[in-house]
DNA sequence: CCGGTCTGTTCTTCACAGCGGAAGAGTAGC
DNA sequence: GCTACTCTTCCGCTGTGAAGAACAGACCGG
């Protein structure tokens, strides 16, 4: 049996307790999460808060609480540590070019995964996301790679049941879209007030998680302008090519 | 993008954030995690312990830390709620009657997870267990289900590579025995001075969750009694049928 | 529809738990 | 053995986390 630490954090061992009675037992009522914790239930409420802000659960319609994306996954993790070393300058640099929020993504299965950001410096801007997923088919780095996958891929990832694409057909006509232009468009579909644009960048080889990455610029919609596009879609392409190129010499 | 909780905790914060990162991208350097987190190394010290003591987290022999096993999980959660419900009061009236500490495990692929715990009274007593896991293998009551699977099923649970068990031939005998026993014995195998004995819940249908639970007794090894097995496994056994009756009679 | 019960959410106060700096310990390479 | 890097332990202090209470919402039965 483990002891527990010395020097243990009282909050965090309830929320993490919390977390592994969610992805254990599935449906939790408040009141229940907090009988079986031993808290009042504010701070019951309180911990499920933290723990729905940071998709570790959800709360369902009848006002259950249920296991969040973190706790669902569905393949084991891939190490992205050296992706985003080589990646990091590369979007600071651009941002440091166009002064808007720049994103490192990788998508796993159907959701697209913010590994890395560097924010601009102007007063109104998109935030550091990095941590947080988002539905892949709906993201503008998402939909960047799925545009790069096989379109039997797509329809198995999209087709089955409970699928949250309804129309697969006019997701893979939007993606054949994106793979003629080379980056797709997300004008907030995902987030209020934010237009991104992403770019996937070239996989030096098949498999690995290069193959998975994307770049996107995320901006106020207020500062989107189309003519503007060429430009950021230029700067775009051009940093994940430069990151894709690094990923070849380091592994020489 | 979701708003952080008005009563917000912020030591939560910390931990699921860098669960969240071990989860995402694999092996992590205390160092880096402190600065991944803008923490104080002895901050981010704590809260890997933390993650470590809840299997949120491993540390390697190479001192990185990566995602744990309840990270890892490689199945979909089931609700075991009506299950505890159900079992609970069993479980208390056994711990009456022996005074010594009973458990309800659910096996969810190769684990042993710890539902509930009725604890004893003696000052010397097995602490609740509840929310955690052992290898299934090893654990009483995880091998008296195991032992109630085909035997192909467990050839494809143990015969993959990376399989904990180095043996399948040696674990289907000891589950051959188990079978022929109706109960199993882990004596100290998982957790020093602990000796438990563990059956399965009858299962009353195929699939469902009581098809994987089972019930153990788990006691101190100073006051194992060869002698007092028998009575130990009837009740064991008696209190697991109750179990399963009232299973069938819930559903109707 | 109303009242009662149950459950979830919001707010405030205060004491002690969580944080970080510093010291100590461990590891790896030359 | 020495140096540099990294991890682990310890302690004091203040602001954060917990819980009580009030409020709000949901549900059910008469």
């Amino acid at each position: 049996m483990k002891n527990r630490p010395v020097y243990g954090i009282q909050s965090v061992d309830h929320a993490l307790r919390l977390a592994a009675l969610l992805a254990q037992e599935g449906p939790l009522r408040l009141s229940e999460a907090a009988e079986r914790l031993g808290v009042a239930r504010s701070t019951a409420h309180r911990l499920l808060a933290m723990l729905v802000y940071r998709d570790f659960a959800e709360q369902r319609e009848d006002r259950r609480y249920v296991a969040g994306p973190v706790l669902r996954r569905v393949e084991a993790p891939e190490p992205v540590t050296e992706l985003r070393r080589i990646a990091l300058p590369h979007l600071q640099a651009l941002t440091e070019a166009i002064d808007e929020t720049t994103n490192l993504i990788v998508v796993v299965g159907d959701q697209a995964r913010f590994v890395a950001s560097a924010e601009g410096t102007q007063v109104l801007r998109v935030g550091d996301r990095a941590g947080r997923v988002l539905p892949a088919h709906l993201a503008s780095g998402g939909r960047a790679v799925l545009a790069t996958l096989d379109e039997d891929r797509v329809r198995a990832l999209y087709g089955r049941a409970g699928s949250p694409v309804a129309d697969v057909d006019a997701l893979l006509r939007d993606l054949r879209r994106v793979r003629r232009r080379g980056f797709a468009v997300n004008d907030r579909k995902t987030e209020t007030g934010v237009t991104a644009i992403g770019a996937a960048i070239p996989a030096p080889t098949a498999g690995g998680v290069a193959a998975r990455a994307a770049l996107s610029i995320a901006l106020p919609t207020a500062r989107y302008r189309r003519d503007r596009l060429p430009e950021w879609v230029a700067r775009l392409t051009t940093t994940a090519e430069r990151i894709a190129h690094e990923l070849v010499d380091d592994q020489a």
